[in-house]
RNA sequence: GGCCCGGUGGCAGAGUGGCCAUGCAGAGGACUGCAAAUCCUCGUACGUCGGUUCGAUUCCGGCCCGGGCCUCCA
């Protein structure tokens, strides 16, 4: 089955047919680095690396290109970086940081490339000089302003007419547009204010203009797919594609534009004011980066997803489901790397990421069954093709056992213990995650417990085996006894 | 005003012109000393009014409700 995309340009699902399978090209919209990640901007990180992982399993990973720019010039980290008494760069690094530490911590992998938008002015400065040479761009009073109407195609992506746009009539006005829809290309900045020397005096670059430029340099004038949030369809992808093909003629640009829904936080657009502002950084205290992952990709990516924290409850123990038979054929071999047919069919339906996860559990109880007639064939192929299932989602890939018995979350700071490195994946450094130890002393402890409670089932006495139970689960561990005769633990909640 | 999305069982969330989503929660059973985990069985849906059709939750139209975008918010 070849993979369905819903193109945003066409309004369609088509089949995808890259322009070169032996460099599949794909550009991002990154974060702007003035605030640490809300979950808002985790959504599209976290879709996007559900495509790159797909991409990577059909056309070979050497074969595709990811580019997701990191913004980091703009009037928000402007005033940010004044407000803290730093320098931009200062504040920028550091956020970016922040930034690639939350992403890793939701599995995403790190894209291929990750341009920063200032070190890419020139190409952003020759950009202009060639849209005002082909009579697209002119610059008045120390701007440089885009000619909408030098563009009849313009609007084409969002599929509005120039005249619609100035119906919206918020449209700032500014004395130096020859046309009310026109927007900047380059403006002056003052002295205080960061800014590069250009033909048109010190100034910064319009928000729109890096992506243009950057896309060109790292994956050429053509390429496959461009992705983003929904809100940026107009007018930020609207205007690259203007600049773009307007400096560039006979060129395409990008082929499919892909756009992520909104995300809300218990039915609310989220937002300080109502106090329901959810950083990634917040929420890790309280879950592990996983539940996080699985509950973003619990809704189709086109849909608006209403997250909260519920929900997040909800795919932790989603994930219990996954982890539980791979920690029963922990001792097993898997004898297979592909995943499961119907799940590779669902992602490959335009990335559909809720029925791909039914399709692993389905797996995941075929793998249950197979552990309970202890058929060492199923076991083998069912746990191979959960395991090469989750990597393509970035799921269950951690140890099992450090799943269960990770410490709670409330307790910990900094990285989730619970991720080893994806197993498809071992050329990534980035994703490397430490396997703490999180069972130390207090695992001693449980184990001395469930110890001493064996001895009391062994002389009959359930009533103290009964009480041994009862006060690990008020310490939040739960026992579970095994046909065996041994007991497992792990944590409750 | 213009444009665009949604409204599915208690909750979350896929999908389809006629037969099952699935999970959580709930009910019952197997297993267990009792649990847990696992397995098996079960109930409850497709906003509303019309139309097309042998048949519509699924296609078309009206209406109601919710959300988004209309110059720099993923």
């Amino acid at each position: 089955m070849p993979l369905m995309l819903h193109n945003t340009m066409s309004r369609k699902k088509e089949a995808f047919t890259p322009l070169d399978p032996a460099r599949v090209r794909v550009y991002v919209c990154g974060p702007t680095v003035y605030d640490d990640p809300h979950i808002g901007n985790a959504r599209p990180v976290v879709v996007f690396d559900v495509l790159f992982r797909l991409l990577r399993q059909v056309y070979g990973p050497e074969h595709v290109t990811y580019v997701r720019n990191i913004t980091d010039v703009d009037d928000k980290i402007n005033a940010r970086a004044s407000e803290r008494g730093v320098d931009i760069r200062t504040l920028t690094e550091d956020t970016a940081k922040r930034f690639r530490d939350d992403m890793q911590a939701l599995g995403a992998l790190a894209p291929t490339h990750e341009p920063r938008a200032t070190e890419h002015i020139g190409g952003m400065i020759a950009l202009i000089q060639t849209l005002i040479e082909r009579g697209h761009a002119y610059a008045a009073e120390d701007h440089v302003l885009f000619a909408v109407q030098s563009k009849p195609d313009y609007g084409c992506l969002s599929h509005r007419t120039r005249d619609e746009l100035i119906a919206g009539a918020r449209v700032e006005v500014a004395p130096y547009k020859r046309d009310p829809a026109d927007f900047v290309l380059w403006k002056p900045s003052t002295p205080d204010l960061p800014g590069w020397d250009s033909p048109w005096g010190r100034g910064r670059p319009g928000w729109h203009l890096e992506c243009s430029a950057m896309s060109e340099q790292f994956l050429g004038r053509d390429f496959d797919i461009h992705g983003g949030g929904l809100d940026l369809v107009f007018p930020h992808h609207e205007n690259e594609i203007a600049q773009s093909t307007a400096a560039f003629p006979g060129t395409g640009f990008a082929r499919v534009w892909l756009h992520n829904g909104y995300l809300v936080v218990d039915g609310e657009k989220m937002s300080k004011s109502l106090g329901n502002f959810l950083t990634v950084r917040g929420l890790r205290a309280e879950f592990p980066g996983e539940a996080l992952r699985m509950a973003l990709l619990g809704t189709h990516y086109r849909q608006p997803l209403d997250f909260t924290k519920a929900g997040v409850t909800r795919a932790k123990r989603q994930l219990d489901r996954l982890y539980q038979p791979l920690k029963e054929a922990a001792s097993a071999k898997d004898t297979t790397d592909t995943p499961p047919l119907p799940f590779l069919a669902a992602l490959e339906d335009d990335l559909n990421t809720p029925l791909a996860i039914h399709h692993l559990r389905e797996t995941a109880q075929c793998l249950n069954k197979a552990l309970t007639d202890k058929d060492a064939r199923l076991i083998g192929k069912f746990k191979g093709e959960l395991l090469a299932g989750g990597a393509l989602m970035g799921l269950a890939q951690g140890d099992p056992q450090a799943w269960f018995h990770g410490k709670p979350f409330a307790q910990q700071d900094g990285q989730n213990p619970h991720r080893s490195p994806p197993k498809s994946q071992p050329d990534q450094p980035a994703n490397r995650l430490p396997l703490t130890e999180s069972t130390g002393a207090e695992g001693a402890h449980v184990e001395a417990q469930i110890a001493e409670r064996k001895s009391a089932r062994l002389r009959k006495d359930f009533a103290a085996a009964d009480r041994i139970r009862k006060e690990l689960l008020a310490q939040g561990v739960a026992l579970e006894d095994k046909p065996d005769g041994t007991t497992d633990w792990k944590r409750a909640g």
